[in-house]
DNA sequence: TATATTTGACCTTT
DNA sequence: AAAGGTCAAATATA
């Protein structure tokens, strides 16, 4: 592509930042879906591989290229919202109330976000749930969690979560933000969670590159709750070798039941250790106004 | 009584 | 107008 050279406008790096947007929400949900072909045919594993290499390659270029003051993009995340304590009006009313959709954030900060498989929607986090809606694309219902700690200690740690269509035992669970609270409560064995069972938990592959990405960006969810350098999670994420040490607590707390029509075997689910797979994840760098998806 | 969940309304973006 | 995300009153649970 251009090299340092010429620049492009911001316009069309805006429409290609948004597509970028769009194929990596198209690959993460491929790499979901195609998640049992991957084990039988490792062929089709290399192909996405390829695949999410590209995207991190070009989106990193992207960020290079620009600050990325674009317009709000892609509607999926980053609606934190600046305003609160308003209270809900009933049916029709003045538009002060501005709820939902996308809203700016104030400045330039690095949302993180990773889309995990999960057996149990136990991850040692609080989590508040704070909706829940039938998508389009999907048979299950999306539920929306906050952290239970949003305001009393500004955490903007959120998730979403969804069964799998390939597997209604399992959750697609998406993490976005990070947790910034300290919940006394908050298991110390979520430490442990950072122990993704190494390499095969990277639906896309074990290439270095890959790796080093996701490194980058697990901190978001499942990093211990003080941030501390790259390097560090990286150990944590690398050299952790089971994940059923964090799945034997899962009766620490209750989480929310999914679709009410579901919730008896959904629960049972809860005791029972499974799987914690990651199958994509992203960084999405924004500026004041746009953000990158 | 306090806290969490449910659920329809409402909001923004496309 | 449709879709997705959030709010908040009503309700459930501890």
């Amino acid at each position: 592509m251009a090299p340092s050279s010429t620049r492009p406008d911001t316009p069309a790096i805006d429409t290609v930042a948004k597509e970028m947007g769009k194929i990596c929400e198209s690959a993460a949900r491929l790499g979901v879906l195609l998640q049992p072909e991957i084990a039988g045919n490792p062929t089709v594993g290399a192909i996405l591989e390829e695949l999410q290499g590209s995207i991190l390659r070009a989106s990193a270029l992207l960020n290079g290229l620009t600050g990325f003051d674009t317009d709000p993009g892609s509607p999926s995340f980053g609606n934190l919202r600046e305003d609160s304590g308003k209270k809900r009006k009933i049916k029709s009313a003045d538009a002060g109330d501005r709820r939902g959709g996308c809203r700016r954030r104030a400045h330039s900060s690095l949302i993180l976000m990773n889309t995990v498989r999960a057996k149990t929607l136990d991850d040692g986090q609080t989590w508040r749930k704070y909706g829940q809606k039938q998508i389009q694309s999907s048979e299950h219902p999306r539920s929306y969690f906050r952290c239970t700690h949003k305001f009393d200690q500004n955490c903007m740690a959120q998730r979403q979560v969804q069964l799998a269509e390939d597997d209604p035992k399992t959750y697609v669970i998406t993490y976005m933000g990070e947790h910034t609270c300290r919940d006394p409560t908050m298991v110390p064995h979520i430490i442990s969670a950072s122990g993704f069972k190494g390499t095969n938990l990277i639906s896309f592959g074990n290439k270095s590159q890959t790796i080093r990405q996701i490194k980058a960006a697990v901190p978001a969810s499942f990093a211990p709750r003080k941030q501390e350098s790259d390097e560090e999670v990286v150990s944590n994420l690398t050299s952790a070798s089971s994940s059923s040490e964090y799945l034997q607590l899962t009766e620490a707390e209750k989480p929310a039941v999914m679709t009410p029509s579901t919730g008896g075997d959904v629960t049972s689910d809860f005791q029972y250790s499974g799987d914690l797979d990651m199958d994509f994840m992203r960084v999405l760098d924004l500026d004041d106004d746009g953000f990158f998806s």
